[in-house]
DNA sequence: ATTGTGAACGCAAATACTTGCAATAACTGG
DNA sequence: CCAGTTATTGCAAGTATTTGCGTTCACAAT
């Protein structure tokens, strides 16, 4: 059983309707190699179902975030969706030259999330979390730091 | 305001022309009590010099925060600019639900970086850091916050 | 199968923010 | 103090995203 008809299951038990574009939608960000901008969705979808339109696109995908479907990162100053992975979540550090990102597990936070919670009653939205910075291809020239080189798992020409 | 002459000082080294609009919105955000939103700033700039552009705005804020004389804070889905003081930089706990932001000691995120930059290479933006999450006042009562739940039941506060 | 209800849609207008461009004016060097 | 250079501005148009609203259609109950 595909996580595609498991979601199918978690809109309907929350009480929303199955509409095609939300199949489309759905159907689109799942098949996407990585996470895709939100143009690039409308573009899929629309190529599907050509009354699709943006408006439809963009309050889908705020659904879907919301229902936990489909998990967004910041590229750029631009959104961007992928499906969510339950048995692999993890967090996006995005460098801010490349626009590559790059998957962060969840442990790395969980030391942080306990301190803002024992010490301000704070819970942070850690569900998914993306942080900015340089990465080491990205860093000027200089002493390669220990440690390995994570994955890179998108490239995204664009310069802003 | 003696930072405010440093400020002048810093725009001018840096190439950077001293307008009287510029000169306006760095008063303007210095004078505000607290983390101002774009269109507040353009108010009050607006009073000062009735030719002031929406637009002009908008560049100033993304100047001065470039060259490191404002801060900005997400608040909701809006951006929000207070003056830098170097002397007492910190982060930002901004509550989803009342939209209350909090200052967070530097220090608390100087373990991630660490770890960021020696298993991955990755310099993560931290001069400033919002975080968003639910505060202690917007917590529903008996709510046992994510990642704290114990493994094994414990009804004892007592940590150790 | 038919129908009622309201969620969701499509469209167009609104909002938030950015950008191209010609005119202006801050700074420099004479 | 004056003129040249070019960063910066104001305006208007553009882009990204949201929202109001009348219509449509998914779903449940007949």
């Amino acid at each position: 059983m595909t996580s595609y008809e498991q979601f199918l299951q978690v809109l309907r038990e929350q009480g929303h309707r199955l509409t095609p574009q939300r199949l489309i939608v759905l159907r689109v960000v799942a098949e996407g190699q990585q996470h895709m901008g939100v143009d690039e969705v409308f573009r899929e979808a629309q190529a599907a179902y050509p009354f699709m339109d943006l408006a439809t696109v963009y309050r889908t995908l705020r659904l879907f975030k919301q229902v936990g479907l489909v998990t967004e990162v910041a590229i750029g100053d631009r959104l961007h969706y992928e499906l969510t992975h339950p048995e692999d979540r993890h967090h996006h550090m995005v460098c801010r030259v490349c626009h590559g990102a790059f998957n962060l597990g969840p442990h790395y936070l969980e030391e942080f999330n306990n301190t803002l919670v024992n010490e301000f009653g704070f819970v942070p939205d850690l569900d998914h979390f993306t942080i900015t910075g340089v990465c080491v291809n990205c860093r000027p020239e200089g002493i390669e730091p220990p440690g390995t080189a994570p994955k890179e798992v998108l490239t995204d020409e664009d310069d802003s």
